[in-house]
DNA sequence: AGAGTTTTTGAACGTCGTTCTGAAAAGGTA
DNA sequence: TACCTTTTCAGAACGACGTTCAAAAACTCT
């Protein structure tokens, strides 16, 4: 009837998924392209392109698992530690994880073009992150409310978000020397001690 | 001797820069290229390269342009206020700066390629930013060491540049209900408080 | 064997940054 | 005037990119 598959597209799917993350993990930044990606997989670039609508989307589907391998340190972590300890310690799980990981962390915020709205797998994760840091506030302040926590905690993810930046772009030695693990230890300090005023 | 120059060098430089320092204020990002570049100034994309090693080398050129600006929106600002307004002020003109124009703060950090060094008036135009906070901190706060006042600034800085980071890319309002310029805000107004305990 | 159907692939397209080749335009010399 | 030298210029060309396309390949059914 028509001609056989070389590999399941589920399977295909997921080589290419794999390659990419493997490419970002290790390799330079900027050596990931549709036809690097395909060689090592032994494909032409354009079978990508039977999987993925643009390479744009490869970079997502990695990123989704990103957010998952980011999700599994976190729970991993020990939840018998009195919540600061617990918030000082996902925060340098977080930038511990990007400062080893750059290219999968710009990943994150370059891999898709700007305009086209974020997946809800895209929200979800980046809302639980917060929802988590959040819970934990409150435990150091019980009356803090829901909302204002969830502010606290998007302040907290602004300032690592900068300093991570600035570090992976060797820019952050230019303003400070401090690191970026001291500058978000610094906010969550500075937090925690608002907190319990 | 010798065919006529159609162009004084120094002429076209900065026909070049103003040319791309236009297209980054009012054009979409991504449209900056060596091509669409020359093409206004009705010369071929090749004579750029006789001014400028690489496309990158233009865009630096640009931020330079970039960092005087910036640099003399602050020294317009009201000097006779009181210190704590002046800080307030500052973070105003910059988040506001580059919330007007982002495809010039962009090129501030995407400029350059990866791994080779930062000019020096690159270095010392964030140097005189983070000197003129500092400077401003100590006001508010004279028994603030010189270190600590440096330090405290560019945590401030970090924190700015996480918001516009994330807020360029839309990406701030997935975070928080806060805008760019209510996160400067709110962390100045905490290290005020801190620093006047 | 031939037709029909689906899968696959390498070539092709347009764009990018950048480089190169050779034309253009002058002055000096015969 | 004609030719040579020198410098400047413009457009073609190169390799790489993301992406698309046309046609080959490999199967089943008649």
């Amino acid at each position: 009837m028509a001609r056989p598959r070389l590999h399941d597209p589920e399977d295909l799917r997921l080589m290419i998924i794999a390659a990419a993350r493997n490419m970002l993990r290790n390799e330079e930044a900027g050596t990931l392209t549709a036809r690097s990606l395909a060689k090592p997989l032994s494909i032409p670039a354009s079978a990508i392109y039977r999987i993925f609508p643009t390479m744009s989307d490869v970079i997502m589907a990695v990123n989704q698992e990103t957010f998952a391998e980011l999700e599994a340190l976190f729970d991993a972590l020990p939840q018998d530690h009195p919540p600061a300890d617990r918030l000082i310690a996902i925060s340098a799980q977080y930038m511990g994880f990007m400062q080893d990981n750059p290219n999968l962390w710009r990943a994150l915020f370059t891999g898709m073009r700007r305009q086209q709205n974020y997946p809800e797998w895209y929200l979800d994760a980046i809302q639980s992150l917060l929802t988590r840091l959040a819970n934990i506030l409150r435990e150091i302040q019980p009356e803090l409310s829901e909302d204002l926590a969830l502010e606290t905690a998007g302040r907290l993810y602004v300032t690592a978000h900068g300093a991570i930046s600035l570090e992976l772009d060797g820019r952050l030695e230019i303003i400070t020397s401090l690191n970026g693990q001291e500058i978000a230890l610094g906010a969550i300090t500075n937090t925690i001690i608002e907190l319990s005023r």
